[in-house]
Parts: structure tokens; C-alpha cells; sequence
DNA sequence: TTGTACGCGTTATCAA
DNA sequence: TTGATAACGCGTACAA
């Protein structure tokens, strides 16, 4: 690990001429020391030590990324495609700016808050903050923060957002199963919270517009605690003959559902059709196909990563940034049009 | 951000006295200003300068988990499920352990080891790493280095691994399928080196323990790239009548041709038997679900990071350590011993 | 064009 | 039991 003093030692001169050459202040350095000393450098394998830099500049050029996972849910969160594609987007778009990612998995906003202060962290993306997480944070953090898919109303003040029109999303599939005759539509989910929340408005909104009553016993919850999901499953796939079609909250959910259902022999999509949300590899490589709303995540995690950078720039930013969604028709769902008659 | 020097000022004591407390160095500190000092310490709500701590103990407390990607393969390696798990066993264990971990994705040998120099990183999980790698990282960092699923002779030589026993995993699902009566059995990989490789001989080795000879035609090589893929699995599909079973070097790769199959009417496990190595979730949740070698990623995660932690901490640990594979008995395979008369 | 000297926040050494 | 003070490596204002 050889130092700038160390290199100004040998070379007989000072650590300002170094150090200039180092930033590519060539004007302040006359031609023939810049060749001797970059000569030098290439040599040694010259690595700056980060910390001292940082030290003196007070900056850190680390961005963290905090997935607040839910207790509920912890084990399931890293292994959701979901979560993997987003931090894959983050990364690449943060490492190609010359940040660093410093990655931070917990359920404890406090803990999460020490971890990013201590680092001196320049900038923050969130992901899983809840409504009370949002009014803790802002209180101690001063630096940019991007969150994903947050509807915490606290938050939205401080920070921007990058999410999707989860209403509108679900909204259109919805509508798709009306279209495609089906009257008798449940919502599956595990909670109604945030995006969740927003998915299930814009189902109820759907059947709302087709004159579709919603009553309570259409939200079917899920329990997805590893002890109880399949006994969870097993009471579902009771319920599932009172419905013609369920929409999953997330392909995750809808995918678990499908295995279950075909464990039990009952069709899909002949006697219940099933749609999801995400359009990940796990719809995309079952059969039958799962039919679902599409969102880029890999996009979304580019997008957050890249607008904090532009917060970090200096450059203002939209509080909402909301990506587009698209239906994925493929083969979940029946037509109950002809069927019918 | 109050630093240690303030709150000195403030208290009318020195940095010392402060620092002290701070480490819980209390025998070397008066009971009363120990107190007065802890009581002035929760009020202002302190964190440390990790860069300031960093410099002048030159340690970091950063772990780095690099994930050499291989070119052709990008796009895929963050989205496989393999991955997440994979980080997030690691991230935990280091995390508990009051350590950081730092991501870092790339393809290039010598960026990594930049970036792991910069910032002094304590220790180096490495994943993805091939033979010519083992050998330039060896040569320039000298801190403690962990490999997950490493074949590299070179590295071997200087670091700990965690992996399987990939031969054994391969051998035994290899040999379940030909004591159900299948005697054409090809093996799908995208490549024949590391993993890979093993996988492949304990393939060989099962057949040639049951004097079935292995030809080159039953490899079948699968190309992921996206543009590739399709017509990839097309010509894969074409061949599949020349077997009666097919060993997929991993669970995607099992699972898209599952797909790619069905789409074509080809029954699984009545026309053909697919087995496939990881057991993650899409094997789990498709149907028919996916007969399997399985292995427990989050624990490989864990292992490695522990070992690395251990390594820190001044221990011995040994130079291979190889977790257990078992089969996985579900749906995708044929008993041909009675079919076959 | 080059060099000196100080500050960044912390820990460590040694003296008081 | 406490306090000066040096050191960590780098950047930079200012002086030469």
C-alpha cells in the first residue's frame, strides 16, 4: 500500500505535485514532472486509500442500499427474484457513476439510520419503508434519499419516489378478466399496506366501474410464513370455487398458487383463472404461462439509483417518478364470453 | 454529526478520556465522569467517523462479496435466484458479525481488486471465479479470501472454499435415473469448466459405473443468451427424442426446458425425465415439480461468510469444506422398470 | 511551477 | 485517573 508521501519521497518532490497529477490537475504541473510522475505511478500500482480521502473531504462516494424487511417476511424477501433484480439495476448504475454500494438488510429503521450516519453515506435508497419509518428518517438524515415503491405519506414529503401506477396496474388487469366475462373476481394478497394497498384500489376500482360489488370475503389473505403456508394454501384453494378468477397481489403469490391448485387438480385456467403482478421468471417459466401486469424492476432499481445520483449533482428531481406497466397476456385466464352461453 | 473533539470541549475533558468510554475501557476512567460522559453521549446521539476509526487503525470493517460475472451470462446472474440467496446468507452473517459488506458486481478481475484496495476491505468473498483469476488475486492481496464454488487449482492453493461435493450431487442423481430403468441420459450445461465441470464427471462417472458409455453427443450444450435462447431450446427440443432423460446442470436450466417442452406437447416425465441441481424455487413451484439435487444456498452463504470471520479472528480453518447435497424426489422422472416390458 | 503546513476524526502512546 | 500529542493518508490554501 504505498502512500502519496511515500511516492513524493522517491520521486523528490512534493505531495501537492503528486497529488495534483493525480486529479489530472496537469495545468499546475509542468509537462516533464507530469510524464516522471505518472511513469511512477503506473508503476507501483498507486491505489488511493479511501478512508483518508474521505477523511478530508467529507464525503464517502458510497451509496447504501437498505432493504427493510418485513419480520414476517425476511426469508422470503432475498430469495424473491424481485429483490435480486432490483439491487442487480442499483449496483450496475451506482458502480458505473464511481460510487460504491454498501448493502444493508435489516427490520430496524434505527439500526439502518447508525449504519448509514457512521458511513457518512452520500446518498440513500430505500426499499420497504413503511409510513413511521419515513418521519424517523427524515428527522436525522439531511442527504438525498430515493425510496421505491413507498406510499408512506410522511416520506413522500422529503423524498422522492420511484414506483409504478400500481392502481392503474391492477386496474387493467382487472378490467381484462371483466372484459374477459368473469363476474366473480377475488384480490390475494398478505396485507394491506403501501403497494399492496394501491393494487388492491385499483382492483375494487375495476369492479367498481363494471357495477361489480366488492364485499369483504373476495380479499383473500395469504399467510406466508413458512409454518403456515401451506395450511394456508389448503384453505385458499377451498374458497377458489367461489370465485372464476383471482388477482394475485404479486407473481410470487400467484405462481405458489398455481403449484397448489394443480396439486389438488383443479384447472387452471379451465376452472379458475389466476393473474399476478411483477411478470418475473417465475410466471414467465411456468405452465401454464401466468398471465400479469409487467414492470421493469431492473429499470426501477436504474431509475432510483440514477436520480439520486442527479440529486447528488445538484440537479432537482420529480418528487413521483412513476414507470410504466403493461398487461402480459399469456395463458391463466379463460374466456368466459363464449363459455357462457 | 458531533465528533469526539466537541463533545471533549463541551465536557471540559479530553479526547482520551472521551475515546475511553466510548470503548468501554472503563477501568481506566474515574466512575464519575464515566457516567458523566455516557449521560452526555445518549444526549447528543454520537456516531463514530468510520473513516476516521478506519485511518488510524488502517481496518475497515468491510467484508466484500464480489460476483465476477461472466460476460455472456450478465443478465442472468443478479435475476437467478441462486444469487439473492446466495447474498443474502452472506449479508446476515456479516452484518451480525458488526461487520459491512460491500456488493460488487463486475467481470473483470483487476477492477475488483481496485475497488477491494481502495477500500481496505478486511476480507474478500469471491464468487464466480475462474482459474486464471486464483492466480493474478493471489499475487496482490494478501488479506483473508474466501471462494464459493471454486474449481481454480491456482486458488485452491491460497484460499479457503466452500462448495460441494458437485461430483457426488451429480453422481447420485445421475444414478437414481439409471436405477429407474434410464439408460440414453444426456447432460444440459452452458459450459464445461468449475461447477460446471463436476457436475458433468459425476454424470460420467455414474454411467460408466453402470457400463453405459458416454459419447459426445450426450452433452447438450444450451446457449443463454437472450438472443440465443429461443432457438437454443429449439434445437435442444429436437433432440430430446434421441433420450429418455436429461441431467440439467442447474435448476433454470431444468425448468426452462420444462417450459420449452411443454410448449411443444412433449410430456414430462411421460416422454422424456428432466433432473435438476440446486432445488430452489422454480423447481419447487412448477409442475410438475422438479426432481433435484439439493443444496442449501443461504447456508453457503453463511458458511462462507462465517469462515471468512473466523479467518479475521486469527483461526485455522480448512482449506475445503464441502457442504452436503441430497435428492429431492418429486415429479419429473419416469420409472422405466416397469414400463419396459 | 512547486512546496509547506494544516485540517479532517479517531486511536494510541506516553507523560503528568 | 487524565491529558497532550503524534500518527493515519489525503487534499488544499497559501506561500515561495
Amino acid at each position: 500500500m504505498i502512500t502519496i508521501k511515500e511516492i513524493a519521497k522517491q520521486l523528490n518532490m512534493s505531495t501537492t505535485t503528486v497529488s495534483n497529477v493525480i486529479h489530472g490537475k496537469t495545468g499546475e504541473v509542468s509537462d516533464d514532472t507530469l510524464k516522471k510522475v505518472q511513469d511512477f505511478l503506473a508503476k507501483v500500482d498507486y491505489v488511493p486509500n479511501i478512508n483518508a480521502r474521505n477523511l478530508a473531504q467529507n464525503k464517502s462516494k458510497i451509496i447504501g442500499l437498505a432493504l427493510k424487511a418485513r419480520a414476517d417476511k425476511y426469508d422470503n424477501l432475498i430469495m424473491d427474484p424481485f429483490v435480486s433484480e432490483l439491487i442487480g439495476g442499483v449496483e450496475e448504475t451506482i458502480r458505473n457513476a464511481g460510487y460504491f454500494m454498501m448493502l444493508y438488510i435489516s427490520s430496524d429503521t434505527v439500526e439502518i439510520m447508525r449504519h448509514v450516519s457512521t458511513w457518512n453515506v452520500d446518498g440513500l435508497i430505500l426499499f420497504g419503508m413503511l409510513d413511521d419509518d419515513g418521519i424517523r428518517v427524515s428527522e436525522k438524515y439531511k442527504k438525498p434519499i430515493v425510496c421505491i415503491d413507498t406510499y408512506s405519506i410522511e416520506g413522500l414529503k422529503h423524498f422522492t419516489n420511484v414506483g409504478l401506477n400500481d392502481e392503474q396496474g391492477s386496474y387493467d388487469i382487472t378490467n381484462y378478466l371483466i372484459k374477459m366475462g368473469h363476474k366473480k373476481i377475488a384480490f390475494l394478497s398478505d396485507n394491506t399496506n403501501g403497494v399492496d394497498l394501491a393494487r388492491l384500489n385499483g382492483y375494487k376500482m375495476a369492479l367498481s366501474d363494471a357495477k361489480i360489488s366488492f364485499r369483504q370475503s373476495n380479499f383473500i389473505k395469504i399467510r406466508p410464513r413458512e409454518e403456515e403456508i401451506q395450511e394456508s394454501l389448503r384453505e385458499i384453494c377451498e374458497k377458489v370455487k367461489d370465485f372464476t378468477a383471482i388477482v394475485c397481489v404479486s407473481d410470487l403469490y400467484a405462481v405458489t398458487l398455481l403449484a397448489a391448485l394443480a396439486d389438488r387438480g383443479i384447472n387452471v385456467p379451465d376452472d379458475i383463472s389466476i393473474v399476478g403482478f411483477d411478470d418475473n421468471m417465475l410466471g414467465k417459466l411456468h405452465r401454464p404461462a401466468l398471465t400479469t401486469v409487467h414492470q421493469d424492476i431492473k429499470t426501477k432499481g436504474i431509475t432510483a439509483a440514477s436520480t439520486l445520483l442527479k440529486q447528488l449533482a445538484g440537479e432537482k428531481t420529480p418528487n413521483q417518478i412513476q414507470l410504466p406497466t403493461h398487461l402480459v397476456l399469456r395463458d391463466t385466464v379463460k374466456d368466459l364470453r363464449s363459455a357462457a352461453k
